[in-house]
Parts: C-alpha cells; structure tokens; sequence
DNA sequence: GCCCTACAGTAACAAAAGTTACGAATTTAG
DNA sequence: CTAAATTCGTAACTTTTGTTACTGTAGGGC
C-alpha cells in the first residue's frame, strides 16, 4: 500500500477502507499552477489530497476570481463531492498551490462506501462541515471586513505554506485572490510596511 | 399522518419513511420574526419546513448581520445538519420571515435514516449541495456585484413571498440583510425608481 | 553589455459606499 | 388630539476602493 495513504488517513479510516483506496484510487501528481478542476466540468471522480495545497476558487462570467479556501493533506473538496452526488457541473475552479499529490476515488466508490464504512460517512460529513465553515468564513471577510484587514488575514493564512513566513507571490497574484487591483494591493502593502507589520521584497513578503 | 408531510415530502420519500417521521417529529409552529437558531446554540433537532419561509443569516461579534439566503417549505437546513453531525455550535441565525410550520427530527434519527432510507440519504446530500450553491451566489454577489445590484437582486429574490411583487419592509431591515446602512439602501432604492424598475411607497416597494 | 518583460511605487483622479445631520411625513401610543 | 416614534428623503462630507498613467528597477535571454 501506499505510505502516504498510510500517513495521512489510517488515524481515520479502517484497514480494509485503506486497502479499498489503495486498489481503486488513482494517483495523481501535479505541479504547481496546475489546473485539476474547471468550472463547467464534469466530475467523475473526486480528489484524496496526499501531499501539498490546492487552491480553491470562484470565477464569475467575466473571468473574475476570488479565493474561496486552501485544502490541505488529508482533506478533500467538498464542492467536488457535492457535485459528484448531484450529477451537477462544478461551480469552483481548483489549482494546485504547490506540487501536489492526489488520489482520485471514482464516485461509484464514493457512493458505495457511504453505506459500507461508517469512518469514510463521517469523513464525508466532516468535510460538507469543514467546507462549509471554511465558506463562512470567507462571507465573513468579504461582507465584514475592509481591504487592509483581508489582506493581512490572506497573508497569514498563506504563510503556513511557506518557510520563516516569507511569502512569494506577486502583488498582482493577491490582487487577484481577494478579486481587487494591483495598486489597492501595493497601496495597503506599503501602509502595513509602514506599520512593521511585513516587510516588502521583490517578488517577496515577510511577515513579522 | 399529518397532511403536510405528505403534500412536501411524499415525493420524495417511501411511505415507511414518512410513517417515521410523523412518529418522531415534532410539529412546530413559529411567527413571523422568531428566532428559530441563534449563534453559538447547541442543535439537537433537524427543522424540516412544511410551510412558510425561513431567513437565515450569518452574524459578526459587533452584531452586523448578513442574509445568507432563504428557506422554502420541502427544504432543510444544511447549515443545522452540519452542526448537528459534528456536534458543533450553531455558526448561523435563523428567523421567521413569515409565519411558518416545521417539524423537528431528533439528531439521532436524523443519523438512523442515513443508513436505513436511501431517499433520506440522497435528500440530505441534495440539502447540502443546494445549500453550498446558495452560499456561493451569495458570495458572487457580495464580491462581484454592486451595492445596486445587489438590491434589485434581493427584491426580486424577496418578492417571491409577497403577492402582486409587493414587498412589505423598511429600508432599515434593507440595510440589516445587506449589511450596509441605511442611507445608502434609501439613495439606490431612489435611483431604481428613477429608471422605473420600481415604485416606493411607505413600508412597501413595488417591482416592475 | 543591451533589450525586453515583469514587478513594484506613486500620483492624480473617479466612483462607490459609508457617515452625519436634519427635516418632513406618517403612524402609533397614551 | 397630542406627543413620541418610525420611516423616508436629501444634502454635505469622508473614507474606501477602483482606475489610469507613468516611473524606475530587477532579472532573464541574447
């Protein structure tokens, strides 16, 4: 069996649950920036997360985005699943943040195993509950919070992916993720500057 | 069995499964502004509505409050569901937006007919795919649309209640669901029935 | 080296939304 | 009927956010 299934899920899952993923899962590596899911699709199987970060997000027609949440290892998409069970196209767009490894579980599987084992049910009802915290939480920020606030929050949520909180990214790349402009961003980057709470780099964020 | 049961639920589920519920649940009748849910509650019971129309809503600490969306009778709360599965607090609150009639089913019923019924189990996995699409269109609003839009949007969503599109408010409850201020609902309200897409009249607008 | 591109800083301005204040109209309570 | 409270309109102003435009700078490829 694969370790990493191992690793990540024998605290949660049954032996017998781990050897059924293992035989029909799908391993899936991808690379940074790449694109697993698009709005519009449909989804035929749904995504065990191993290793590294996907990023979640919503799109309107215009091609806007704004970030919904990261996964990380051991969870799954939830948005995905419930697409899954409706037979409905996806309503979010998911990217692999960094190098990512993945089991993709068909929805035969999926269905059935909610009968068969109570862990994986549980499982599935955690990650509706998960996904749907993690939902409100982002109403929250966008309905209660202003521009300056989002940021520093979006910051800290993302510097748990990257050594001595530095994060690398573009003032454009967060721009698009909290769905602003470049400039809003770089305006309230310098004022947090100013405030010592990051400091400012090319291509380069730290926070204190 | 109680007639309403059967007129919202009969198509969905086996005659076993209404049998039960009608031995279980508990009918409850509730006015127009109720609360039904407050934030930080422990949930015990699932509401099923039968009739009437449920609004619900999100809360910041300093009381500022977001309308998530509204329930209809034949559907249930997947936000309670999901609280109830992880014996979470209540992260939502639920008002009475017209006098209304539901009945509550014990969390471990609730969890029986998952295995027992497959027409419950596809009922709440519908409940919380319908529920995670109502709360990303509230999140394209609030993030990709404007204040204005946003208003019409919700009087057309609101109207649906009310007879002839007549939809009995204040600007102030307005203000409340949209998380903004008065003021600004009075403006845009004003600038809507300049383009005669509405007409304004004390407590009441009228939608063309 | 040089050119090109991506990235960041900043100014100046525009638009949207929030705030304060006040008055008028209407309803409600006594 | 009168006083109080609610509701709405509107003006004037501030803050926040978005837009456009232009600069400099760093780094890669040649």
């Amino acid at each position: 069996m694969l370790e990493e299934i191992k690793t990540n899920y024998a605290h949660i899952f049954e032996e017998e649950l781990l050897e059924e993923i293992n035989e029909v899962g799908i391993v899936k590596k991808v690379k940074s920036g790449d694109e697993l899911i698009r709005i519009g699709q449909y989804l035929t199987a749904m995504p065990l997360l191993l290793d590294g970060v996907i990023k979640v997000m919503r799109e309107d027609k215009e091609g806007f985005e704004l970030l919904l949440y990261f996964l990380e290892k051991g969870e799954t998409c939830a948005m995905t699943l419930s697409c899954c069970t409706a037979t409905a196209v996806s309503e979010i767009r998911a990217v692999a943040e960094i190098d990512s490894t993945l089991v993709m579980i068909p929805i035969e599987k999926m269905e059935a195993w909610i009968s068969k084992y109570k862990s994986w049910r549980n499982f599935v009802f955690d990650s509706y509950h998960n996904r749907l915290m993690e939902v409100l939480e982002t109403i929250d920020n966008i309905a209660f919070k202003k521009m300056d606030q989002r940021l520093l929050k979006y910051l800290h949520n993302k510097a748990k992916f990257y050594e001595n909180s530095e994060i690398k990214t573009t003032h454009q790349e967060i721009a698009y993720d909290l769905h602003t402009s470049r400039v809003v961003v770089s305006r309230l980057l310098k004022q947090l500057e100013k405030e010592k709470r990051i400091a400012l780099q090319r291509n380069s964020i730290k926070l204190f």
